[in-house]
DNA sequence: TTGCCACCCATGTTTTCCCATGGCATCCCT
DNA sequence: AGGGATGCCATGGGAAAACATGGGTGGCAA
């Protein structure tokens, strides 16, 4: 496998009056590397997914991550319910976009109300994924999910050992 | 595969204002053997982990030991507990970084809060990761910790016993 | 054995460039 | 012509690169 270039870290972000956001410069990097039609001088294209309404967050996939699960999408049977609910999931319910000259990203009102998103975003990477969220939602929910994920664990286990093991294992 | 470079010992370093600090000068021969994308006059990547809560230090990971973790997660399956916790832990909560030119680490003031770093360092070599601690919090915490674990041991007992077990036996 | 020299390493200082962000101009569809 | 959306320019701050320096260590030669 060739080296891949993967979303890391945190960072928090002005949003303006027209829903424009700035996105990590390293984050840049990392959609234009995840974009086979990107070359120098252009601006790299993405996809916002918004689907599950359960989700207080945006999930931003690089073209490469969507088109793997846009296509594990159609190995399913067609007319299964499954295929169906993850087409309006991820096909429907998505944004397709790109980053403009200057690095920002434009969130249009539909998806900042649906996230509760005012004058501030923060951003966390997760591979080839990253998420927006509103900072106040983040810390309240996802903060406290993770802490309560990690507290159930003994003292002595460390995350890591997870990833040698079965999922649900 | 070839002689694999270790992390190897400890030793003290000056933090200056903006959050600079010396790696030891072998774990620079280690963070290049463990670049893939190394090469003379380039200075090595690597990744600082400080995810976990409850962790009071920071563990930097080289290229090729965050590489294996990264892939191992993206073999879960999108969507599990697993695959998500383990992200927002390693993808998440970590930072990119490169060495300087002189030699040296830049912490954010982040991470240096998270872990109570003032204008001291304490570097610790970990195999394939080192970690870097404020020099009170180690004696405090870990030391203590190690000492304890072996004053529990019989004295007729040698730890190298250990090296032939399984874990936990 | 001792003294000197050269190199490497830890650390301080200055300068340059990039990034985040606000504001303005332009386009296009209505 | 209005209004929303898109593209372009301006600027301040902060981070990273480049520039300096002094101390210590090891090696070599006298």
């Amino acid at each position: 496998m060739t080296r891949r270039l993967r979303f890391r870290g945190e960072s928090h972000h002005k949003v303006d009056g027209k829903g424009r956001v700035s996105i990590p410069a390293s984050f840049r990097r990392v959609l234009e590397a995840g974009d086979p039609g990107f070359t120098e001088g252009l601006n790299p294209e993405l996809v916002i997914v918004y689907g599950d309404t359960r989700r207080k967050f945006l999930e931003c996939y690089t073209v490469a991550a969507i088109e793997e699960v846009d296509s594990k999408i159609e190995a399913l049977p067609r007319g299964s319910v499954e295929r169906k609910m993850l087409q309006r999931l991820f096909n429907g319910q998505s944004h397709a976009t790109s980053v403009d000259e200057t690095g920002r990203l434009v969130l249009p009102a539909k998806l900042r109300e649906k996230i509760g998103l005012t004058s501030e975003a923060f951003f966390i990477g997760a591979g080839d994924t990253f998420q927006i969220w509103d900072p106040e939602t983040f810390e309240a929910e996802e903060q406290a999910a993770t802490n309560e994920w990690l507290d159930e664990l003994p003292d002595d286990v460390d995350p890591l050992i997870f990833l040698d093991q079965q999922p649900g294992g």
